[in-house]
RNA sequence: GCCCCCGUGGCGGAACUGGUAGACGCGCAUGGUUUAGGACCAUGUCUCGAAAGAGGUAGGGGUUCAAAUCCUCUCGGGGGCACCA
């Protein structure tokens, strides 16, 4: 095997010492901004799926430099955080600690994977250096008005004794820890990134000035999209009988009021409350919300099975467009935290209503009619699981053509003639009426389907469809009818057209050590002095005072009180008001910093510090910011997508409307990259197929494990590592090494200084690939090219030096060895990208494909550009064809040019 | 439940705007080379068939001269959101 350790040793060090990958940021002239995700220095070490990110970034970044551009691509450590924090107070050592020995173990590996990293501008999120700046962005937002404390009811981990934003809560459960999410009613400070939603998400699909939207991977804008959940609705104002009080509900469907039969509240509704007196029932209405309060958001929604809730006695609401008086509920499947936390219910056309008021014995008023069942074109039948037994016994009787079941679905084929028949006995077994029974067509025969959780199908109709029972919106259409019983209320007072979105404030405190203590001072006395007011006696740290240095202390463990460790400190939370001087005290919370990989607050600024991480006055110099941002091409993981990625555009468009820059989106271009498997399963430490690169670079080399993750598959769709595999590329780089040391050391060469024709296409082809992130046919092509060559057995010199330009970004290494071998200038990766000749992607001579009805019955080698006449000529005169036509007529002949020519007989 | 992605040899995966399916690599087989090898070299490798030929991209249906590619339904896998009114 090539001395691939040695080769590697002493070109990271002759990289790291002639700084080739640092470019001048004062000067570049075709700056180019190739970000990747800093990673978060796990107690494990680098992981593959680090490296499979890097690597992938990295070669994209080696090809744009060779293209021309001043590459700029920089590299940090997100270290802050929960993560680091319970990994030393499991092993007994402190964070801060800690954080030094990780530092280093990644930056060593991190040096070792071939990446062209501007070392000079790397950072530490726990750099007090970097977290005072990430103390001045908070303090700017609380002097814009866009941060702010709130009591709320939120999530907490009672194993990890924090507070979590919504999106770390999957399943109801924590997402580093996994124990079981309760509610808290906590005070915590949040910031109104709600205030964005729509610009976030008008801005994926275009920007201010009638631009393009961003250059994003399509799913991660979907994610986004979905994420702040933008609904048009209306907001509708029922009065309540002998009250002068007033429930205003959200809906998107509006349409439908005709058929509201009742109306919910949310548990924390204040109209609760308001109206206690009115309530017959209080005591069990109270009762009841208050055991919902306490529920999480998890036990209220997926786990509950079934509907609970309990009625307002006394309370009759009044729908504005018919003057029907309506029960009103409380019930905790309507959450205060969306709309108005009041809905109006319209249990014929809504499945959680329909729920409800089976429950209750409510009405159900019909308004929208279904379309009849020629209309809905493919048919089907439907039956609840309880019913299956018999029902599907009587069936079977009929002679059934296939049947085949899997968990949810039973399927049936039975024959046309016996439809109507199987129609029958559905109706018998009573499983709806007529109208329900839907049967999908499938060639002569149809097919039955017989699904659990039918009734509600049956039941509810929650599509498009005429209005009926619905005064002045009979006859029409959901569309249209929404539109004008919006006018309508409108006109009235009683309503109007709102638009909601899921998004939430981001909640940004935590209860923990590990983090950038949050800048703000509350002093009592002020408080006094303005009580009442919002966020009385609350003052940002004055700037001059930043960084609010965490302090070393020695029990950092977490309280779980719903107080971070900081706030049994007196030395640190002791301080003066800078308003009055009178004895105040520090906020003890941290921001955000959670996620295994990525702390929030802090690394949604990360990338503008890289332009400056020497300067001590500001978080950026502006000039420099201005050449080099926005980023050029930002690629990371997926799981980003409505985390990290959505917090950096938000705060980025903070600081545009600060002046501080003039652009708001921070990336141009965002690549997901595709996840990482281990022999076909997610890698996992319970697993235990979790790949660390270390073991594979000291055995093959960084060069072998790069091009290895790039040959897996599509960079953008991910891959399975498995260790069988990586052998080919072995062989592929000592065949390369092989052919180089005969060059190098001068084997019979063939030295036209030209690069040799059939070369070109091979060049295009790769060019092509690795912009659009094809590594791995990339490689492939690569790998044809090389096997030319040794079939050749003659190797001009300059096909050679070409062919190791092309694969520089992604073996670094041995092409720099080879290329110095072969009496080159140092170094290949600042070599001009190899370019291609177009008129050598022409051949003269092409393989022209014949078909006859389609089949491909032989080819004729024919001239570029032959004309039809030409080519049938040919064609009809090779035997074969002539054969395959026999006596058949030719009716029509399709010509494709320089492709194939068919002929229809 | 809703949204997105995917399904091609024994395996990872190729196939441009529909136009010779299986590039490249792994594995396997045969031969060579080597003291030996898990090293290297050569040849072969979708299925059936002696061949001519036929069939073949999860399955059904469709559009087309032509479908892995487009439409549609079903099945299966992965990811995201989820009582959001």
């Amino acid at each position: 095997m090539y001395p691939f350790s040695q080769i590697e040793k002493k070109w990271s060090k002759r990289w790291f010492e002639t700084k080739i990958y640092e470019p001048n940021l004062r000067r570049a002239k075709r700056p180019f901004y190739n970000l990747m995700m800093f990673p978060y220095p796990s107690a494990e070490g680098l992981h593959v799926g680090n490296m499979y990110a890097f690597t992938g970034s990295d070669i994209y970044g080696r090809f744009r430099r060779m293209q021309g551009n001043d590459v700029f691509q920089p590299i940090g450590l997100d270290g802050f955080g929960i993560h680091s924090e319970n990994y030393a107070l499991k092993i007994g050592t402190h964070p801060m600690k800690q954080a030094k020995v990780s530092e280093k173990r990644f930056y060593d590996q991190l040096r070792s994977i071939g990446n062209g990293f501007a070392w000079e501008e790397r950072l530490e999120t726990y750099d007090p250096e970097y977290y005072k700046w990430t103390q001045w962005i908070f303090v700017q937002m609380w002097k814009r008005g866009l941060a702010y404390r709130k009591k709320a009811s939120v999530n907490w981990c009672p194993s990890c004794k924090t507070v979590l934003a919504d999106e770390q809560v999957v399943n109801g459960d924590c997402e580093r820890c996994g124990t079981e999410v309760v509610k808290k009613d906590l005070e915590q400070w949040f910031f109104k990134i709600t205030k964005y939603a729509d610009r976030l998400l008008k801005n994926l699909d275009n920007l201010p000035g009638g631009k393009a939207g961003i250059d994003w991977s399509e799913k991660v804008k979907i994610a986004q999209r979905n994420w702040i959940g933008k609904s048009e609705s209306t907001e509708i104002n029922f009065s309540i009988k002998a009250s002068d009080k007033i429930i205003t509900v959200v809906t998107t469907r509006a349409d439908t009021i005709f058929g509201a039969t009742f109306l919910v509240l949310a548990p924390e509704h204040g109209l609760i409350t308001e109206l206690a007196h009115q309530i017959k029932n209080y005591d069990e209405v109270r009762h009841y919300a208050e055991k919902a309060m306490k529920k999480t958001d998890f036990e209220r929604g997926l786990l509950a099975k079934k509907k609970t809730g309990v009625r307002l006695k006394g309370v009759l609401a009044i729908n504005p467009v018919n003057g029907v008086e309506l029960p009103v509920f409380v019930s905790d499947f309507v959450l205060i935290s969306y709309g108005t936390g009041a809905i109006f219910s319209v249990p014929a056309h809504d499945e959680r209503d329909f729920e409800f008021a089976k429950l209750f014995h409510l009405p159900v008023i019909s308004v929208i009619e279904r379309p009849k069942r020629e209309a809905l074109g493919p048919i089907s039948v439907q039956i609840y699981d309880e019913d299956l037994s018999e029902t599907a016994t009587e069936i079977k009787r009929f002679g059934i053509a296939r049947e085949y079941a899997t968990p949810t679905v039973r399927v049936y084929e039975i024959a046309r003639k016996n439809v109507d028949r199987v129609i029958e006995i559905l109706e018998r077994a009573r499983i709806g009426n007529r109208k329900d029974h839907e049967l999908i067509r499938r060639g002569e025969d149809f097919t039955l389907e017989i699904k659990p959780r039918a009734i509600n199908f049956l039941a509810v109709y929650t599509g498009d469809g005429r209005h009926i029972n619905s005064g002045f919106l009979n006859n029409l259409r959901t569309e249209a009818a929404i539109k004008k019983v919006d006018t309508w209320l409108k006109e009235r007072g009683m309503g109007k057209p709102a638009v909601y979105y899921h998004l939430r404030d981001w909640l940004i405190s935590r209860q923990r050590y590990w983090g950038p203590p949050i800048p703000m001072i509350h002093c009592p006395a002020c408080a006094k002095a303005s009580s009442g007011k919002e966020n009385a006696g609350w003052y940002a740290v004055p700037e001059k005072d930043l960084p609010v240095k965490l302090p070393q202390i020695k029990n950092f463990r977490p309280t779980g009180k719903g107080e971070a460790p900081l706030a049994s400190v007196k030395s640190f939370y002791e301080t003066k008001c800078p308003e009055c001087g009178a004895k105040a005290r520090r906020e003890t919370d941290v921001s955000d910093t959670f996620l295994d990989s990525d702390t929030f607050l802090d690394s949604a600024w990360y990338f503008f510090r890289y332009t400056s991480v020497d300067d001590k006055t500001c978080p950026w110099r502006p000039e420099i910011a201005k050449k080099w941002l926005p980023v050029n091409r930002y690629i990371g993981g997926a799981e980003h997508s409505v985390l990290h990625l959505l917090y950096s555009r938000f705060l980025t468009m903070v600081f545009k409307e600060m002046g501080l820059i003039n652009f708001e989106e921070p990336f141009t271009e965002f690549r997901a990259h595709g996840l990482l498997i281990s022999s076909g399963a997610k890698m996992s430490k319970s697993k235990g197929n979790v790949v660390v690169p270390d073991v594979y670079i000291k055995k093959y080399g960084a060069d072998v494990v790069r091009l290895y993750l790039m040959f897996l598959g599509p960079y953008e769709q991910g891959g399975d590592w498995r260790d069988a595999g990586i052998i080919g590329i072995v062989r592929f780089l000592n065949r390369v090494w092989n052919l180089g040391v005969k060059l190098g050391t001068g084997y019979k060469v063939q030295s036209t200084g030209r690069v040799s024709p059939w070369l070109h296409p091979h060049i295009k082809e790769i060019t092509e690939d690795i912009a659009n992130l094809k590594y791995n046919t990339a490689i492939a092509e690569l790998m044809t090219a090389l096997n030319k060559f040794e079939k050749e057995k003659q190797i001009s010199r300059k096909d050679f030096e070409t062919f190791l330009l092309l694969l520089a970004p992604l073996a670094p290494f041995i092409t720099e060895e080879l290329w110095q071998k072969l009496g080159n200038k140092y170094s290949i990766h600042n070599q001009a990208w190899p370019k291609f000749n177009t008129k050598y992607l022409i051949q003269n001579t092409i393989t022209l494909i014949v078909q006859v009805n389609g089949k491909v019955r032989g080819q004729v080698s024919v001239k570029r550009g032959v004309g039809e006449t030409e080519a049938k000529k040919l064609a009809l005169a090779e035997e074969k064809i002539k054969k395959a036509i026999g006596a058949g007529k030719i009716k029509r002949t399709i010509f494709v040019k320089d492709r194939l020519i068919n002929f229809v007989v």
